[in-house]
DNA sequence: AGCACGCCGACT
DNA sequence: GTCGGCGTGCTC
């Protein structure tokens, strides 16, 4: 700690400091100085710096000025470079990084990089891409070309360049086999110049000078007719399109009741009044169909942001968007950190998705950040769902969020029925019983289409030996190999292992090896079985790995000829079918009865989200669910009563058991490749986190192993950190993190998850 | 995270 | 004798 020397003394001496975030894991920001010549409107906070960082150049982003420094004031190093012209973020996405760094004590430098395009995270490349264009000088132009015979390259550059007096963009003379070196060649015998253009792909041009920072007509947002609302949907809508402020909507509404519409026409209005909006969808659903869907309707610019663009596409599109240029952005959880120049508009489709949280690295919640960052903008955030959370649905009842909903189905369609198969006497083959395989029959031959849904993907959870009951663990990880039967081999689908099908038991020889449980592949074999003349089309994860393989089987099922289809998750969300009307559950125990305590609640929306592909054409749909549990009370409640009346007998059991939402949570885990590195490391913490729960009230629980104590060969423990006061809790975090960051060994690695949502 | 420095095994 | 294993420590 520096006493001596603090700027701070020196008088004069104001903003003289900066705090520079580095992409680095340390929750800290580095102090350097400025150069003398540069003005205070180039070394804004946002703006991207070239640092000398230990013995190397690193990458980083202004996070404030400031005048004073722990350091000694010689102890600190000169900014090498600027390197944009501009903020590479705004004052309002520095804001919601800032939150986002305190709120999930995250490394600051860690948090910017996420709000930054790859490209530009630790290359030096420019922000806007400046294609560099080439010229002849006057004395190009006049230079006799010989003289040039012994360097051949800078020869037929210079002719290519007496064809083309306006300019050659270095990219194209790269195509003729002129290469930088060549030219800058030719520019130090003052032959050529460079000449920089901005990227002509940044250009669509204000079209009305008089609204000069929008670049869209205002007038003419709609390429295609809005649909017709029901009362309810306009109501919904005007709600929304009355808020000029920061204002949480939630709009509730089930399957097929035109959700969609109302978010697309909210955010027709923000576009016409030239603001932009951010729509956030979860990662499966974004196909190119919802893009299609938003592209088709809007003449405005719709810009994607999801994990599969490539790099460049990625910084075109963030430069789109934070230049005021695109006016929707429709995007996965990592969107929430594209910046927008004039956002008006948030909208987070089936928040309740769990593909919003990310479970590694920085733990954020896409769906909280966006309550976060409409707060930040002053704008309205519209959360929707079919299925609220529960947390979401605690805040619409106590009123904190507005609720909005929708009850009618658009369109025609019916609400479909549901039918409990208790199969505990019955006979089961591979999944199906038979009341099942005379209904989906049945629904065959009236030239129907069905659904069987099975969440396990392969042949069989398990291959066990008949005579002994040993069966194949995954060598890295505590859980049983997956068997797959085509091609045949086991699976670890916690790490990927994989290994052949063992011929006989490992513990008694025995070669009488068996499946036991279902798979998605196992009920496909079954049903082509027993349906031979039906195309059976499955939908998981395997099957669609090719890629266009999704596209073929959504194309075949949109054909609308009777089939089955098969699948896992992937099928729930975010397709219509409309000839689907069966729709089974094959085996929907598994999700009853797990330790989590949200296992009810995702059991419960995906069992409806499910039961949402069926009937969403003119027939009617029905949704059958084989159980041997059919007095859970899931059935009655939920099937009987629908969704908003069970959820609120599952925020009373919450309540009793002060659970979340009537209390946080904070996931501590460590790992380590020695068992007892990462227990003792934790029961340390334990130790020394035990006295201060009182003075916190916080209550901690644990260490305990993980769940799967053992995954993909390293040994995993947790503490369970639970409180009813947010502030309290998180005083104590921040200074549980500064201790784990001190103390904890090399070889224990730790993560804090704060609001968990799955807990592994 | 990188990248150094630093102290003990098998090798051209 | 050295090349190199990864443990520890530091980065404004």
């Amino acid at each position: 700690m520096g006493t001596s020397n603090k700027s701070g003394d020196q008088p004069g001496l104001s903003h003289s400091i900066l705090k520079v975030a580095l992409p680095v894991p340390l929750r800290t920001t580095f102090d350097y100085l400025p150069r003398a010549e540069w003005t205070s409107n180039q070394l804004q906070p946002g703006t991207r710096v070239l640092v000398p960082f230990g013995r190397r150049q690193m990458v980083g982003l202004i996070e404030s000025l400031t005048n004073t420094t722990d350091l000694d004031l010689a102890d600190l190093k000169t900014i090498t470079k600027i390197i944009d012209p501009e903020p590479a973020l705004s004052p309002s996405m520095l804001s919601l990084c800032r939150w986002v760094a305190r709120y999930y004590l995250h490394p600051p430098g860690e948090v910017y990089g996420l709000a930054l395009p790859t490209l530009l995270r630790n290359q030096e490349r420019p922000m806007v891409d400046v294609s560099v264009t080439w010229r002849l000088t006057q004395k190009g132009r006049l230079i006799e070309i010989n003289q040039l015979n012994r360097a051949k390259r800078q020869r037929i550059a210079l002719e290519f360049l007496r064809e083309h007096p306006a300019g050659l963009q270095q990219a194209t003379l790269k195509g003729f086999g002129v290469l930088p070196a060549h030219l800058k060649g030719l520019a130090d015998k003052g032959l050529v110049e460079p000449h920089e253009q901005s990227d002509h792909s940044l250009a669509p041009v204000p079209a009305d000078q008089s609204a000069p920072t929008t670049y869209w007509d205002q007038k003419h947002c709609l390429a295609e007719a809005p649909l017709t609302l029901n009362p309810q949907q306009s109501q919904a809508l005007e709600a929304i399109n009355a808020a000029n402020e920061f204002r949480v909507f939630t709009l509730a509404g089930i399957t097929g009741s035109g959700k969609t519409e109302v978010y697309l026409q909210a955010i027709a209005r923000c576009v016409s009044l030239g603001r932009q909006a951010l729509v956030l969808v979860p990662e499966i659903g974004l196909t190119p169909q919802t893009l299609d869907h938003f592209k088709r309707r809007f003449s405005v610019p719709v810009v994607a942001m999801h994990s599969n663009l490539t790099d460049k596409e990625r910084l075109d599109h963030w430069n789109l968007a934070r230049t005021g240029r695109a006016a929707v952005v429709l995007g996965t959880r990592s969107a929430m950190f594209v910046a927008s120049a004039n956002l008006g508009l948030i909208v987070v489709d089936e928040e309740q998705d769990l593909s919003y949280k990310q479970q590694e690295g920085l733990r954020f919640n896409a769906r909280d950040l966006a309550v976060v960052r409409g707060q930040l903008e002053s704008i309205p955030v519209v959360l929707g769902s079919a299925t609220p959370s529960l947390e979401t649905w605690h805040n619409s009842q106590t009123g904190r969020y507005k609720a909005l909903t929708l009850e009618q189905r658009a369109g025609n369609a019916l609400p479909p029925k549901f039918k409990v198969l208790d199969i505990r006497q019955q006979a089961v083959s591979h999944g199906i019983s038979e009341p099942l395989a005379a209904a989906i029959d049945h629904h065959l031959k009236a030239n129907q289409q069905v659904l069987v849904f099975i969440n396990r993907r392969g042949y069989a959870p398990v291959l066990m030996c008949h005579d002994c009951g040993w069966f194949k663990e995954c060598r890295h990880c505590d859980h049983r190999m997956t068997f797959h039967a085509s091609p045949p081999h086991l699976h670890c689908h916690h790490c990927n292992y994989r290994c052949k099908t063992p011929v006989h038991c490992e513990q008694c020889q025995s070669t009488d090896l068996r499946p036991v449980g279902l798979g998605t592949e196992q009920v496909e074999q079954h049903l082509s079985a027993i349906f031979p003349k039906v195309p059976v089309i499955r939908i998981d994860r395997d099957s669609t790995q090719r890629k266009r393989s999704m596209q073929q089987h959504l194309q075949q099922i949109n054909s609308g000829q009777p089939c089955i289809l098969v699948g896992t998750q992937m099928l729930a969300k975010g397709h219509h079918f409309p000839k689907v009307t069966l729709v089974a559950i094959c085996d929907i125990d598994a999700g009853l009865f797990s330790v989590d305590f949200r296992a009810t609640e995702h059991t419960s929306q995906l069992l409806l989200q499910v039961a949402g592909r069926s009937g969403r054409g003119k027939d009617p749909g029905l949704v059958m669910i084989q159980t041997r549990q059919p007095e859970h009370p899931v059935f009655d409640c939920l099937l009987q009563q629908g969704y908003f009346h069970y959820a609120g007998q599952m925020l009373q059991e919450r309540q009793q058991l002060m659970m979340p939402p009537f209390s946080h949570l904070a996931l501590l885990q460590a790992e380590s490749s020695k068992p007892e590195a990462a227990d003792s490391f934790l029961q340390q913490v334990a130790d020394w986190l035990l006295p201060l729960g009182t003075e916190f009230a916080t209550e901690i629980w644990g260490p305990t192993p993980a769940l799967m104590m053992r995954k993909a060969g390293r040994f995993r423990f947790q503490i369970l950190l639970q409180s009813q006061s947010r502030p309290l809790l998180h005083q104590l975090l921040a200074a549980t993190v500064q201790w784990l960051a001190e103390s904890a060994p090399s070889t224990v690695r730790w993560s804090l998850d704060i609001d968990p949502v799955v807990m592994e």
